[in-house]
DNA sequence: ATGCCTCAGCTCCTGAGA
């Protein structure tokens, strides 16, 4: 079994790209991010005639995300029950027998603003959603843009964006406290290169200078664990005309 | 350097992204 996360940033836009992509990559689940688009504008149908069923939580300008999967995906659900956002930001289905999550999480803009105080009670919310969701689903992933570095190893110039978004100690504090409910960074399961991002601004050659973040994560529950085989950062895409600014992120499961 | 790109929208500027 193989999937995938990949903010698109504008599935209008990117449309092309992810048919393309999932021609080359024919992965069973893909989880959108940053989808710009309500649902009544979804391309479900360009996506069926690829062989991709979706579940979509579209919402106008901002947010928005989606499951695309070959089996069907049942016990849909959107956004974080127990926690009140009018923002489109999750959306979870059992997809071949695995809880699949996709989730765009907060950037939070700059800490000790309001978007980075709601971005940490955000946190904490699925934090309190995940631990019973394992509870009932022990095979689980939990996949999307995080807006978050686990460490050093994950920011390009960790000194000088030291304490700055994505690299706060609060931010990884509740990281780390979503690893501790029993969750693995699948792609730090396997050998990596160093300086491997997810992520690179369209700014300043970004992408060309390597200049980037890893904030794009698989999370895999224990039950998964000793059944995957592969995690990788699918850097060909930021290279393609109008890119996103995010790389997909692929895991293989036994 | 409160910028640099990119995208959406009550679109020719602004807010947001990260």
């Amino acid at each position: 079994m193989k999937l995938a996360t990949w903010n698109v940033n504008s599935l209008t836009v990117r449309l092309p790209q992810v048919l393309d992509w999932l021609a080359t990559n024919p992965v069973d689940v893909l989880a959108l991010q940053e989808l710009k688009l309500t649902d009544d504008k979804f391309p479900f149908d360009a996506l069926a005639r690829a062989g991709y069923l979706a579940q979509c939580f579209g919402q106008k300008t901002y947010n928005g995300v989606a499951l695309l999967s070959r089996a069907p995906a049942l016990d849909v659900v959107r956004n974080i029950p127990g926690f009140a956002d009018d923002m489109a930001r999750v959306i979870s289905a059992t997809i071949d027998g695995v809880r699949v999550i996709g989730a765009y999480f907060p950037n939070g803009q700059e800490p000790g603003s309001e978007k980075f105080d709601y971005k940490l009670n955000w946190l904490k919310g699925l934090r309190d959603w995940v631990r019973e969701e394992l509870k009932a689903h022990p095979k689980l992933v939990l996949m999307g843009d995080y807006n978050i570095t686990f460490d050093d190893a994950d920011v390009w110039d960790p000194a000088g964006l030291k304490d700055t978004i994505h690299c706060t100690d609060e931010e990884r504090y509740e990281l780390r406290a979503l690893i501790a409910l029993g969750l693995h960074d699948a792609y730090r399961l396997f050998k990596q290169a160093d300086k491997s991002y997810s992520w690179w601004d369209y700014r300043d050659f970004g992408f060309r200078r390597n200049r980037g973040l890893r904030i794009d994560h698989i999370l895999i529950s224990d039950a998964l664990k000793p059944m995957a085989t592969a995690c990788v950062i699918d850097k060909t895409p930021r290279k393609n005309e109008r890119p996103s600014d995010h790389a997909p992120v692929l895991l293989e499961l036994l």
